[in-house]
DNA sequence: GCCGACACACTTTTT
DNA sequence: GTGTGTCGGC
């Protein structure tokens, strides 16, 4: 991308950038774009000077009004694409803003140089300035797993217990005090001592002085230091004051005060703002987001326009009765009433039905999933929506046993990955030296007999000499303080490294990035490991590799993940989505599923003991963002008893059950076809539940298992198709690659459960041995040969 | 320094 | 019930 601080010209410079934005932008210089816009919306986008705020409800083209906006901006003339601020908060959401831009304006999208989320813009300025706030242009990001390292350290070196005071506990408070902008000196004296008998802000002190001589930001510094800059240095601040004549943010209702903050301050040069939300959709408040900034919007831009979008496009007129009837039941928000125009009037109401437990759960809902699917219903268009990750597992269960394509959304990242972070963390000591974090992950992964006394000498020394570990590694090894077989292999280590550094530009950095990984023993590590899940991680390294492919150098990689932690996940695979409800925001589908609706689950009770009326607010504004989801059809379920902490427990509907408005819910008895089945079945669980009262009676007409039969055709016509993959959490089901049956005794490999031996087949389901994870029944389209 | 045993926790998650 | 992280013994 070119220069973002090359200062365009006022006006149109004939010939160069300028005749080709111009060119570029034509095709919307027509009224079209504005045409297909409500008036709500079109107001919202002409009204393109001084602050406005558009509250826009679910579904009611929030993202339209937004890159309609930027490519009025530009066809009018008003500015250029890099004078234009336009804020996201996650990546995905600026790669489809940029997206829906370009589909709109052509090119010239790819000159806006300034969308992105928050922390992408907060680096790309500080680095322009890094030394106004003692920081090296150079500095490193670290990630959640180093800042809570790097934050042990601190601690003991204190000489505090960390057992006591857990680094984990200094962060979420450190982190607390960044979201809220708060410098150590700027936090409020009673709040300081809140760590270790009083000593919370001596650490948090003690940890910004650690970040200063790694030269490295936390992703809170990040805008932190911007405020800092900003704020000492008005002229830095002027400079963008001059440059961003219009500013745009999504997601507003998601801000902390230290966004908010970052935000007016830029925003006072122009006072062209326009922020863009839903305070009903507000529910981030438990890491800092505040609804506060969204309320007092008014307040903060005196003469701000605000707008309502309130038509809705999505859903029917009885999930947007049910979601608005639920949603006004909390005080504090500024009140919107989505309406539509389309209302068909044999769409279903809202269905809520319960279930004895879980398991039932999971079943009836698969059962709903097939039923619909032979309707013709596309499994992408059906999800699962629950509130806590553990609530998956039973659908998970369900389906590999249905043979149901379904895909999890979220959960562990790629890039958390234990095998992602240490290859990354060779790389990272590759390209730079002195990262000591990456250093210390991986100085004994794999192991090499560098235990923790020589890491703890080594880090003395490097703190004493005031240099990096690397170094002081280096210099150690050339004395006898180390014993002899730990200073081998530390030396060896330490010449890799030399020697790897030297390839740098050398040989090509996908090549280089493999060497590493294999003269380190690290792939080495991973193939001798017998556990279920290193075939995966060698995998995932495979892939990380194949994603560095896109990058012009290893450094460039690095830059690239710091900040974007997130990959497309674009399978084609039809599937059903499981997902937790926060993850679900800004999605939409067909069908929705909601699961356990029972009080101390949804609303969850340490949201009630921690927040009290603000958390079940947020918790009922979950419940609403979960049922606007739905586009034709949501079904929301409870269960009478559910396992907690290994418990089984009674439990009670939830309350917002109650707040749902009757002439649009419909209740559904009891769905339960399983007479017989486990009834009271408290302790009976494990494998032989599959035994009764056979829920396979009707497999053979399923979706799932005509879903098998084609596969197994499929994979008998292209041997090539491979092992089933693990993307992203994504189960997919591929074929096994060879349409002949299994034998009893043969081992085979499964993603979830790892390897183990056959013990029954019964047409297309096998009953496996697993040697990590015991006796399951699965589809054999779900394991491969072992 | 390494491996096995016990304790502990366990909502939500982006950058 | 299950996974993770720390302590103690070898």
């Amino acid at each position: 991308m070119s220069d973002p601080f090359d200062p365009p010209a006022p006006g149109p410079r004939p010939g160069g950038i300028a005749a080709r934005a111009m060119a570029a932008r034509a095709p919307v210089a027509g009224p079209d774009y504005v045409a297909r816009l409500n008036p709500e919306q079109r107001l919202a986008v002409e009204t393109t000077e001084g602050p406005v705020l558009v509250l826009a409800g679910a579904g009611t083209g929030k993202t339209r009004v937004l890159t309609t906006r930027i490519a009025h901006i530009l066809a009018s003339q008003k500015a250029w694409p890099s004078q234009i601020l336009a804020v996201t908060f996650t990546n995905k959401a600026a790669r489809e803003m940029r997206q829906r831009i370009g589909d709109l304006i052509g090119s010239s999208v790819e000159g806006m140089a300034w969308l992105g989320t928050f922390h992408a813009i907060g680096v790309k300025i500080l680095r322009r300035h890094a030394e106004l706030v003692g920081l090296k242009p150079s500095f490193t990001i670290l990630d959640t797993d180093d800042q809570i390292r790097l934050m042990k350290q601190v601690i003991q070196a204190e000489g505090i217990d960390e057992k006591r005071w857990p680094a984990k506990q200094l962060a979420a408070l450190i982190d607390s005090w960044k979201n809220r902008g708060l410098t150590p000196k700027d936090v409020p004296p009673g709040e300081g001592g809140a760590f270790a008998g009083g000593k919370g802000v001596k650490f948090y002190t003690a940890y910004q002085d650690r970040l200063k001589v790694l030269n490295a930001c936390d992703f809170g510094d990040l805008l932190l230091e911007n405020l800092r800059l900003f704020r000492e240095h008005p002229d830095v601040l002027k400079e963008y004051h001059e440059r961003f004549r219009y500013m745009l943010v999504d997601e507003y209702q998601d801000t902390n005060i230290a966004q908010y903050l970052w935000l007016r301050l830029l925003a006072q040069g122009r006072r062209n703002i326009c922020c863009v939300g839903d305070d009903d959709q507000s529910i981030y408040g438990w890491r800092g987001a505040e609804v506060d900034n969204i309320l007092r919007f008014e307040k903060d831009f005196p003469g701000a326009v605000v707008i309502r979008l309130e038509r809705n496009y999505r859903s029917t007129g009885h999930i947007l009765g049910a979601a608005s009837h639920l949603i006004a039941h909390n005080e504090g928000r500024l009140g919107k009433t989505l309406f539509t125009d389309a209302d068909d009037p044999d769409a279903p109401k809202v269905q809520v039905a319960s279930s004895w437990d879980s398991e039932e759960e999971a079943r009836a809902i698969g059962e709903e999933i097939e039923s619909l699917q032979r309707q013709g219903h596309a499994l992408n268009e059906m999800a699962i929506l629950v509130r806590a990750s553990f609530q998956m597992r039973s659908f998970e269960d369900r389906f590999v046993t249905l043979g149901l394509n379904y895909r999890v959304i979220g959960g562990p990242r790629f890039y958390e990955r234990a095998e992602i972070r240490d290859a990354l963390a060779y790389f990272r000591v590759v390209a730079q030296p002195a990262d000591d974090l990456a250093f210390e992950r991986i100085v004994n992964t794999p192991r090499r007999g560098i235990g923790e006394t020589t890491v703890r000498l080594l880090y003395d020394h490097a703190r004493s000499r005031q240099i990096p570990i690397l170094q002081a590694a280096d210099e150690l090894t050339q004395t006898s303080e180390i014993a002899a077989k730990t200073r081998t292999s530390l030396r060896e280590l330490i010449a890799s490294f030399a020697r790897w550094r030297n390839s740098l530009g050398a040989i090509k950095h996908t090549e280089l990035a493999e060497t590493i990984l294999e003269e380190s023993g690290y792939t080495e590590m991973w193939q001798q490991d017998r556990s279920a899940d290193a075939p995966g991680r060698l995998e995932n390294l495979k892939e990380l590799i194949r994603s560095m492919e896109g990058f012009e150098s290893l450094e460039a990689f690095l830059e690239h993940i710091a900040l974007v932690m997130d990959r497309d996940s674009a399978e084609n695979n039809d599937a059903v989505s499981i997902m937790t409800l926060h993850s679900a925001k800004g999605l939409e589908f067909e069908t929705v599923f909601l699961p356990g609706w029972e009080e101390g689950l949804f609303p969850h009770q340490r949201a009630l003991d921690e927040s009290g009326r603000a958390g079940l607010e947020e918790e009922r504004r979950l419940a609403y963002v979960g049922i606007t989801r739905a586009k034709k059809r949501a079904l929301i379920w409870f269960a009478s008893n559910r396992r907690i902490h290994g418990l089984w427990q009674s439990t009670v509907p939830s309350r917002f059950l109650d707040e749902l408005p009757e002439k649009h819910v419909d209740v559904v008895e009891q769905t339960s076809s399983y007479g017989g089945y486990n009834v009271g079945g408290i302790g009976n669980y494990g494998a032989s539940r599959f035994d009764r009262a056979d829920p396979f009676a009707n497999t053979y007409s399923t979706p799932g298992w005509q879903r098998a039969q084609k596969n197994r055709a499929e994979g008998a016509k292209s041997k090539s198709y491979g092992a089933s993959r693990l993307i992203e959490g994504e189960l997919i089901a591929k074929s096994t690659g060879s349409a002949s049956a299994y034998a009893l005794g043969e081992r085979v490999f499964h993603q979830k459960f790892g390897y183990g031996a056959i013990t029954e087949i019964e047409g297309n389901k096998l009953t496996v041995d697993f040697e990590k994870a015991g006796s399951k029944k699965v589809v054999d389209s779900f394991v491969t040969k072992g």
